[in-house]
DNA sequence: CTGAAAGCGCTTACAG
DNA sequence: CTGAAAGCGCTTACAG
């Protein structure tokens, strides 16, 4: 910078003020140093002006493995990423894979002064976890979890499972089952808030839950296969399935099919997030925009470090909505028939059964 | 850090050299430096340490919107990630997703001072940008691209896709077709030395390379419906299509299935990277471990950054292995000896045809 | 609008 | 093995 100045013929004040963008330099003296700063190719050493500063200009954002969920994860990311570059941060990656990296990141907090803001990507902390990134005494964002008293954007989960088990209900189904992932570690939020839209929605029609529609799954063909082998051996066999995610439903409509099940014909099936394998398969989704999720948080915690009149402790909750393909389809008759004659409450003039 | 050497009782060099691990430090200071660092719950601030160390601890790693390939590019990252942890350097992303994101950080290389060493994924440079890099003054790694001159490290995709081909020969395949991606912006690389395999592979088999079984496909459904319907269209239809990759292989065999086609009784469909989609759908795969790839590459670049004896431009190239799957089969007997009487190697004691 | 000077929190010769 | 001192490259009151 002194190079900058000597050339320019000004003070390292004036380049300082003149490369940020500082009102209060003249205009001859703001061309000078741009000209001077080019040609030596001049650029800030954010070190040092963190040093004085306080500020890195860095967000670290925790996040899992990316192959957890690489679809979701990934687009969030890159939302993130593009939400963070427009407010002018850089996005320092801390990415934990397994429980020793994650003691090892709350024992040692390597974002220690090293970034002005923490995000926490769809990671379910402990009380403890997150009483640690208290300590850090930086503003907190936290993506695809609700985080009492800290700011967080997530997909507003239930409604979106009402507004799928409300297509389903449309069409005419009346049995319809619900698939969730049996691994614990991941999107527990999610899960959980997608059932509880799948009850309300159940309630709304004036159709009762019934435990043995909803099934858990392991996440691998054997896991699937079983799940729906469950489904399948119901005194009634349901007419749809409302699973919890994209890249199981491929596989249930896989499933399904292998055993000569005809989707929709005789199972529609139904998922949620849109994948982009969702519309090469042609598979009904209820779709979430992991993009704009991870965009927003970035923008979020951009007002947070800039406005401080921000709420710290906000809360965004994002819009789903349904798209319809061909794995779904209205209850073929019969089918239709026998569950209207044993639901509750019978929507068309057809009924008599067993 | 002076409340640390104060609480303590020694001078700020000797708590800077404890906190470091630097040898010289006799025991009892070393522990009462490290019991006053647990109290105040110290952190070295980097910004002061890089402002004389000259290092920044960081890695800048220039990545395209994971969307564009998120399993390959999420994949890769963390094993990235993983090994940048494990030489406790720290990583700085920069998700470039369109041509003026491009644009902009090459003109302003904000990554310059603030990160050690720069890492380009999956980006296929221009020479200009390339130099622009080299202005940086830091070691650079590529990975997912030969780049002459420069560290990379990449998946031997010409060796992948001849063993594949060789599985599809020995299950008695002769007309074998090779459907490839339109995208431009891609893997130019892997795509181009995919095909590079493939033609290996039927000269090696004394096969002729055919230009008809070669067809590209935009990737989503018509895309890849038009490029079957040219296969299909044929004097004599393929017995396999090898994918350059499984997403699209995916949409294969959907299409297939769909007009009435069965895989693999009469087309067996083989792809490339072992998506976790594959194991699901049951897709036959040439495996690449794209966390490999990134575990590698951060290797590289540490040895780099640690070692001066290391060669910088260093290229690795990593294995791939071929997984045998139910969409692969032996080709329909008819068709075999079809095949058979026009291919010019008859395989076996099969022969005459139309 | 501009500059001289202090200081951010470290590390590193240097001297002991 | 340890400490006093200089200095890394910036920003920011402060005075003009």
């Amino acid at each position: 910078m002194a190079d900058v100045a000597r050339r320019a013929g000004v003070s390292t004040s004036t380049v300082s003020r003149a490369v940020r963008g500082v009102s209060t330099v003249s205009p001859e003296a703001r061309s000078r140093v741009e000209r001077a700063a080019q040609e030596l190719s001049f650029a800030l050493s954010r070190s040092a002006s963190s040093l004085v500063t306080g500020k890195t200009g860095r967000v670290a954002v925790l996040t899992p493995g990316l192959p957890r969920a690489p679809w979701f994860l990934g687009t969030a990311l890159t939302g993130l990423a593009e939400g963070l570059r427009d407010a002018d941060l850089d996005l320092l990656a801390y990415v934990i894979t397994d429980a020793s990296e994650r003691a090892a990141f709350f024992d040692r907090l390597p974002a220690r002064r090293n970034a002005d803001a923490v995000m926490v990507m769809s990671f379910i902390l402990t009380e403890e976890e997150r009483e640690r990134l208290d300590e850090l005494d930086v503003p907190l964002v936290f993506v695809s979890q609700h985080a009492p008293g800290r700011a967080s954007v997530y997909i507003d989960d239930a409604a979106g499972a009402r507004r799928g088990m409300r297509y389903l209900l449309n069409l005419g189904h009346r049995r319809i089952a619900h698939l969730q992932s049996a691994a614990v570690d991941s999107f527990v939020w999610s899960a959980y808030d997608r059932l509880v839209g799948y009850r309300e929605a159940l309630e709304e029609a004036g159709l009762p839950y019934d435990d043995a529609l909803v099934v858990r799954a392991e996440l691998n063909r054997p896991g699937i296969r079983e799940a729906i082998g469950a489904l399948l051996s119901e005194p009634q066999m349901p007419t749809a399935i409302f699973v919890e995610a994209d890249d199981m439903a491929f596989e249930v409509m896989s499933v399904l099919r292998s055993c000569g099940i005809d989707v929709p014909g005789q199972i529609s099936v139904l998922g949620f997030d849109d994948h982009p394998l969702a519309e090469m398969l042609d598979l009904s989704t209820v779709a979430q925009s992991a993009w704009h999720t991870g965009h927003t948080a970035a923008g979020l915690v951009s007002s947070i470090l800039t406005d401080p009149d921000s709420d710290p402790a906000r809360h965004i909750a994002l819009p789903t909505h349904l798209i319809p393909r061909g794995s779904t389809a209205p209850p073929p008759a019969d089918r239709l028939a026998e569950a209207a004659a044993e639901g509750p409450p019978p929507p068309g003039p057809t009924g008599d059964g067993a």
